[in-house]
DNA sequence: TGGAACGTAGCC
DNA sequence: GGCTACGTTCCA
């Protein structure tokens, strides 16, 4: 009783069936075989512990620089007046308390009060969409919240290191430890350093090879024994890859892979992001209990915002615009990541569909006080209560 | 955008 | 150290 793959990457190997297989392919021809068994399953998300949480993306630590992002100009001019500053100031607030109950992590932090519990609104997205739809199409004005959900690549630029601010101490550190503890999945390194072998990687943002995946063992691809002999990687001896028709299905779809983010990373790391790009009084907290906070719509409806991070490192916002939009956003000339969030938009704007129920959400406010929020001056209020 | 080529992780 | 094949880059 063996087991397919018979070794190398995945599976427990016998030399005898490794020459099998290469008899098949000298052969072309495709057998079946009692060595040929599925594979032993193998979990279909490696666990990434211990990995940093750490993504913050290049407009973070260089707020000056929006006025170079181009979506993110645009948007402002067409409704973000409220944030030109594009500081991320409201980020973690005046308000220190409330910001750490909004599960902020701080990066060495081991208080109590650092590790606070964290409303659980946010959970693992379960599929992305891959919608495609270019970038520079942001020109509507944003709306009032945010359903984000986060999605990872594999290659995912890191960001400069963050500046020194007096204003913002706890971010001149990258938060290295996740402190969500809820998720047993660790937010990969969007970029960024860390000190895990197999990282992403590097401080330098160098390239490092990154961890294998393995498959899954159980979808089609992975239960088929044999190669079929007439694909590219079969014909090609320096292909390196399995054959096509034994490609695991999970292992195809290399990108948009998500990953858990947690509600420290998403404040430190790209609340003044949201900030920036959702002008019009949407709370970044996530579950924000404010009764004025008007409803989360269901998820799907809404319209979308986007977060990209092109190869170059540089962070751009894009906005609602008209019709659903993911990846890849093109920045630059390059692509790169995209993250995706939903402001609720109230019926303004398509209805989004694909989403799933699981992914943070954050509560738009279209009231403070029960004062509609429909001027700066009065958005402002709510930014200084770091919502 | 998909395929080819390549480096090398992971397993033995 | 050999082998498979994942991840990534390159190129058409
Ligand atoms: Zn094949
Ligand atoms: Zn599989």
């Amino acid at each position: 009783m063996g087991r397919w793959p018979p070794r190398g990457d995945s599976a427990p190997a016998m030399r005898a069936v490794r020459e099998r297989r290469a008899e098949i392919r000298m052969s072309n021809t495709a057998t079946g075989d009692s060595k040929y068994q599925t594979l032993t399953p193998v979990p279909p998300i490696p666990p990434v512990s211990a990995v940093p949480a750490y993504g913050a993306p290049h407009v973070y630590g260089a707020q000056h620089s929006f006025t170079a992002i181009p979506y993110h100009a645009s948007y402002l001019a067409t409704g973000g007046a409220a944030v030109q500053s594009a500081h991320p100031i409201g980020f973690l607030g005046p308000d220190g308390g409330k910001a750490l109950k909004l599960g902020i992590a701080e990066p060495d932090s081991s208080t109590p009060e650092s590790h606070p519990p964290v409303e659980n609104s946010f959970q693992v997205p379960s599929v992305s969409s891959t919608t495609t739809r270019p970038a520079n199409g942001a020109q509507s004005v944003p709306q009032h919240g945010a359903h984000l959900n986060v999605y990872h690549s594999d290659h995912f630029p890191g960001p400069p290191a963050l500046p020194p601010s007096p204003h913002h101490m706890q971010m001149q550190q990258p938060p290295v430890q996740d402190t969500w503890e809820q998720t047993k999945s660790v937010v990969m390194p969007l970029g960024g350093q860390s000190a895990v072998p197999n990282a992403a990687e590097n401080a330098n943002n160098e390239k490092v090879t990154k961890k294998k995946r393995k498959r899954c063992g159980e979808c089609p691809g992975c239960l088929k024994k044999d190669n079929c002999g007439e694909c590219g990687p079969c014909k090609s001896v320096r292909s390196h890859q399995i054959c096509k028709m034994r490609k695991c299905d999970q292992l195809k779809t290399k990108k948009e892979k998500v990953r858990e983010v947690s509600v420290p990373t998403l404040y430190t790391v790209w609340r003044p992001i949201l900030r920036s790009a959702v002008p019009t009084g949407a709370c970044l907290r996530p579950r924000c209990s404010d009764n004025d906070a008007r409803p989360l719509l269901a998820s799907g409806s809404g319209r979308r915002l986007l977060l990209a991070q092109g190869k170059d490192g540089t962070t751009s916002v894009d906005g609602p615009g008209t019709g659903p939009r993911q990846t890849p956003v093109a920045l630059n000339g390059s692509s790169g990541r995209v993250f995706v969030g939903e402001p609720s938009g109230g019926g303004v704007g398509p209805r989004v569909s694909g989403l799933t129920s699981s992914s943070f959400q954050f509560t738009p406010h279209i009231k403070v006080n029960g004062t509609r929020l429909l001027d700066p001056e009065k958005r402002e209020v709510l930014y200084s209560n770091n919502c």
